[in-house]
DNA sequence: GTTCTGTCTATTGTAGATAAAAGACAAACG
DNA sequence: CGTTTGTCTTTTATCTACAATAGACAGAAC
């Protein structure tokens, strides 16, 4: 076993979906193009398709021949690349299981865990490692510095400072810049989940993802945008394993984010500023009332 | 070959420094405390010390027999870790050689070229990429995205944001914290170099970062003190392949330091903010200058 | 009874091998 | 002539193996 093929099992699964639509599939690169994958990832999806009678194939020509059922695709499970699998195995452990702070991690340990080679899981613990969770001791063991208070202040310390700038660039951004136009458009999904909030509420989590990405972006600062990868993935997990008052919070901050996308499109800083620490603010509240 | 043992080589020849100017080794334990390593490299030290004839070892008994001479000693190359020679090697290549924004970086090449696995360039690109200097296109290569003038532009916007805080937090330090005292000590090193300009301004690199690191540090957050990594090795590198007018630079960034340092024992807000700012700034020009 | 040493085990760091995926090039097609 | 396909080569992702290093434990020495 070297390489997973789970690029070529989510772009087969993917493929499948766009089979279901049309009766003939375009050129090998077209496809390669729709999909995100190279021409030999696309020929042995073909090569698949084929196999299971799903097209007939014959160079240029590639007709649908039947639509798929669900036992044509992988489980989903096996879609997942690697990296993924690892990232969640690992959460999981330090942010749902009591986990101290201090404790050793071991790679070994860890990958036969999660069921793979040592490699994986040490070069996830690298990448990991600048989320500022966990610590290298050369030589030796990872040590975990844990989801602690200090991390929470620190982690939003930081982002107070990046997103105030990101929030006053944004509001200097020229009238005809796209981002304008994709603020309406996250503006209007607010507005949707809000007015069927009961149902909708869960689905908080990534908008609130994209309208932050978005605002950091402005910053145009490689630095600022990448460190809210740190926040994403923080309140990511957080989100998923802490579901109490979920509703009530989730409404509270769209509320917050309306007023803040209220500032922003007002164009001034006062305004901006004053609305974007009022959601910092209850934001960090939130994420620190979640550790013990 | 699977590990170096640079650990080993690099602790046995500090160890032969101790042993010139001692008649007798401590215990195991002692040693490998004062080396930092093991016991283990330590007793393989010590077995290395008996081959040369250098000490008489039986139990706890370890008589220095002669001097170390300089053949005794490895050579520094091996003692290098092979993440140090990596990092040396990609720099001269990017910061150095005339490497493009947007070319692409190949671990089979970088790893033939420097001498090593591949394993380990990886690892090595996966930590660097937190320097924002590479980005990685998955299941493919890759991409150099250069030291260019947005580069230096976004690094040091953030690193005034974060040396701002930090310097105010510093000024407000207690009055026995013990970073009162290690400014103290880096002032006089100030002095000392400023007063032999012409034969140590090549020392102030490693001041400055000194110097930095413990303003960093009052800031007792984790991503401001880490990010303090990207800007030490750009600086380090930046220092080390651009000599021109190195002297008058460094005599006006110490005298820059020393008004900065009094501003922070000063303890007012208002002439530290200035002092800081005066110094980033022409820091900032000094690194936009060396880029085309 | 604490500290040291001898011995043993567990874990990390690194190389090498291999399947998956990307990508290059020329011939074939429209 | 610009795409598309067939074929081939190169590179990445991942596993396994093994030496270096760390670390544990019991008995020896002070």
């Amino acid at each position: 076993m070297a390489k997973q093929n789970t690029v070529f099992k989510d772009a087969f699964n993917r493929c499948l979906a766009l089979l279901s639509e049309t009766s003939a599939l375009p050129s090998e690169p077209e496809l390669g193009q729709t999909l995100g994958v190279s021409r030999t990832t696309v020929r042995a999806i073909l090569t698949r398709c084929e196999k299971l009678k799903l097209i007939d194939w014959d160079k240029r020509s590639k007709v649908v021949l039947r639509s798929p059922e669900p036992s044509d695709y992988f489980p989903t499970e096996e879609t997942d690349s690697l990296a993924e699998r690892i990232e969640r195995s690992f959460m999981r452990r330090i942010l749902a299981g009591g986990a101290e702070p201090g404790m050793q991690i071991n790679e070994l340990e860890l990958a036969r865990e999660i069921g793979t080679g040592t490699t994986s899981v040490r070069e996830f613990l690298i990448r990991f490692s600048r989320f500022g969770l966990i610590e290298k001791r050369p030589n030796s063991h990872w040590v975990l510095k844990g989801f602690t208070r200090d991390f929470a202040l620190e982690l939003t310390e930081v982002r107070e400072m990046f997103e105030l700038r990101s929030a006053a660039r944004f509001a200097a951004l020229p009238e005809n810049d796209p981002a304008w136009h994709e603020l309406k458009t996250i503006e209007a999904e607010h507005r949707q989940i809000l007015a069927d909030i009961d149902n909708r509420y869960r689905e908080f989590s990534e908008l609130d993802e994209r309208f932050h990405l978005l605002v950091h972006r402005s910053s145009s600062n490689r630095f600022i945008v990448d460190f809210y990868d740190v926040i994403a993935i923080v309140f990511h997990y957080h989100y998923q394993w802490n579901k109490a008052n979920a509703r009530e919070r989730n409404a509270r901050a769209l509320e917050e984010h309306l007023a803040y996308i209220a500032a922003l499109q007002s164009r001034d800083l006062k305004q901006v500023e004053q609305a974007c620490r009022r959601h910092l603010k209850s934001a960090r509240e939130t994420l620190l009332q979640s550790i013990p």
